[in-house]
DNA sequence: AATAACGCGTATAGTTTATATACTGATCAA
DNA sequence: TTGATCAGTATATAAACTATACGCGTTATT
C-alpha cells in the first residue's frame, strides 16, 4: 500500500477514535483527493478494519463502533493533547493537526520571545559538524547589559520545562554554560571547536533524585502516587543531568513547596535531600 | 500536485533547511517510494525551488544552498523543537518526526502518569455532545483518600503548563472545578448535563495581568525584555483566564520570585499586583 | 405529498504517478 | 584497478487517482 493511502486510512481511524465519526468530505478537504477516491478509502478502511465503523444514514455520517479496535495507529492521549496545544499556538493550523471538532481549550499563556529559525539552524549545524560559532547574545547578568558577540562551541540542546537552551563551551569564560536560545539574536562565523562534548561533566553526569510520595498525604493517596511513578516500596529514582538539576528544583518548586504550598498540591518529595542539595551546589559552582 | 508529492517536497525542504542536506535514500526510507521516484522528486524540487540545492559529488549528498529560500513551508523553530521533544518521549519515532540527524538533547524529566486514551476520548465525547459522565477520580484532598466515582459535566480542557485538566461542573459539589486528566482512572455512563459552559464564570472571565520588565535589570536589558514581549512604553498585558490564574502564579514563580530568586532570572514582574492578588483570591474562593 | 438538497455509492474512461528493471556515470576506498 | 555507492535516465507496465455521470436513501422545504 502506498504511503498516501496509508496516511488516509490512519486519518480515518484518528477521526473515528477521537471525534467519533467521519465524513467523505473530511478526507477530500484534508488530502485534496476526489470524492470517489474518498469513498474508496472508506470502503478500504472497512475492509482492513472490519466492524470499526458503520454508516448512519440518518446522521449522514460514518460513526465509530463502540468497540473500535485501532489497526493503523495506537491512539495516544499525549500526542492528541500535543496536537491540541500546537494547533492552539496557530503555528500549525488545526486542520494540519487533523482536528476538526476540537474541544474548547486553553493553555496558560507563557509570554515568550520566539526563537529565530536561522539561529537554530546555525546552532544545529555547529553541533552536527563540531564547530564553534559566534552568537549575538543578550545576557541577563548585570555585567553584560548589552547584547554582545561571543564565540561558543555548542554540543547539545536542553529544555528546562519553559525554554530551550544551547549547552556550549564558552570561549570567553572558558567553561561549559547554558545559553537561552531565544536570547541568541544573530549568528556568524563558524570556526574551530574549543572543546569536546565529553568534557562537559555537568551535562554528562546525572544525579539520581530519590522521590517518595508526600508523607502528608493519606495512605491511599500515597499508594496511588507510588503506582503512578512506578515506585518500588514507595521509592523511585529520577535521573537528572547535573546541568538541569537547578531547573528541576525551580520548576517542581522543590525549594519552596514545603513552606508555601498545600500538601495536596505536592504529590512527591525528595527523599535524599542532603545529597540533592550537595549535588545542586556542585552544579552551581 | 497530489498530496503525497507535496509532502515529499516539503520533506526535502525540511531536511535541507534543518539538516543541511538530503539523500535519495532518505526519501525512499521515509515514504517507501522507489529509487527512480525519489530522483524525480529531487528534480521536481529543483524545478519548483531553483537554486535551493546542489549535488555535492564528493560528499555524495544534496546540499542546501546557503541562501535557501523556503517555498513549501516556512521553517519554524518552535515546531522543530516540538518535534525534537515529542521524538524524545519516543511516543513518536524520530523518523516520524522527519528528524535524521537530531542533535544531542535532553529535556528536564517531569515524572508523570500517562493519560488513558479511552478516558480522554470519553471526556471529549461528553464535551462535544454536551453530556455528563462519571469518572473514577483519585482526588488529592484529605477528605477523599480513595478513588471515587463522581459525575461531572465537562466543557473544556485546560493546561497549566505541566498537566492537562478537565474543566467541568461537579455534580457532587455543585460548582465548576478542575479535574486532572491523569487522575481520571476510568469512565462510565453518559447522562444529562447539569450546567452549561457559559455559567462557568471563572473559565470565561479573564484577568489582564500587567507585566513590566524587572526594574532590577539594566536599562538595556529592560529594553530587550520590553521588545521581546512586544510592550508599549514598557508595559504589556497578558489575558489569563481566572481559572488558570493560580497556576500562572505558581508556574512563573510570581509568589516567590522577589524573595528567593536572583533578579537576572526574572525577566518580568507583575505591575498591577494589588488587583492581581484580589483576582487570585476571587478565583480561589 | 412533491420537490430539492445532500451525502453516499458506483461505473466509465482517461490521466497521472509510481514501479520494476536495466544501463550509465562519477567518486572514493581498498 | 576493482568494487561499492551514490547518483541519473529510459522503457514498459501497473497502480492510483480524476472527471464525469448517474442512481439511491434520508431529511428539510415548499
Amino acid at each position: 500500500m502506498r504511503w498516501g493511502v496509508e496516511k488516509r486510512l490512519e486519518f480515518i481511524e484518528f477521526r473515528l477514535f477521537w471525534e467519533g465519526g467521519i465524513n467523505r468530505a473530511d478526507i477530500v478537504d484534508q488530502f485534496g483527493v476526489s470524492v470517489p477516491q474518498a469513498s474508496k478509502d472508506l470502503t478500504l478502511y472497512e475492509e482492513k478494519a472490519p466492524g470499526n465503523l458503520h454508516y448512519d444514514r440518518s446522521a449522514k455520517r460514518y460513526r465509530a463502533a463502540n468497540d473500535l479496535k485501532p489497526v493503523f495507529s495506537e491512539p495516544n492521549a499525549a500526542s492528541y493533547l500535543a496536537h491540541l496545544q500546537t494547533a492552539e499556538k496557530s503555528e500549525v493550523g488545526a486542520s494540519e493537526a487533523w482536528l476538526a471538532a476540537a474541544p474548547d481549550h486553553d493553555a496558560m499563556p507563557l509570554p515568550q520571545r520566539r526563537v529565530e529559525a536561522t539561529v537554530l539552524r546555525d546552532v544545529l549545524m555547529a553541533i552536527r559538524e563540531v564547530k564553534s560559532l559566534e552568537i549575538f547574545y543578550q545576557s541577563m547578568s548585570a555585567d553584560r547589559p548589552t547584547p554582545e558577540w561571543r564565540r561558543i562551541t555548542p554540543h547539545a540542546l536542553g529544555n528546562d520545562g519553559l525554554r530551550w537552551h544551547v549547552r556550549a563551551f564558552c570561549h570567553i569564560d572558558h567553561k561549559f554554560k547554558d545559553f537561552i536560545l531565544s536570547r541568541c539574536l544573530k549568528t556568524r562565523e563558524f570556526g574551530s571547536p574549543a572543546a569536546v562534548s565529553t568534557d562537559d561533566k555537568l551535562w554528562c553526569d546525572r544525579f539520581a533524585v530519590a522521590i517518595a510520595p508526600n508523607p502528608a498525604l493519606s495512605d491511599s493517596q500515597q499508594a496511588v502516587i507510588a503506582q503512578d511513578y512506578e515506585m518500588q516500596n514507595g521509592r523511585a529514582e529520577v535521573l537528572v543531568r547535573m546541568a538541569l538539576l537547578y531547573y528541576f528544583q525551580k520548576r517542581l518548586r522543590l525549594d519552596v513547596a514545603d513552606k508555601l504550598d498545600n500538601p495536596h498540591e505536592i504529590p512527591i518529595v525528595v527523599s535524599n535531600r542532603a545529597a540533592f542539595d550537595a549535588a545542586l551546589a556542585e552544579a552551581m559552582a
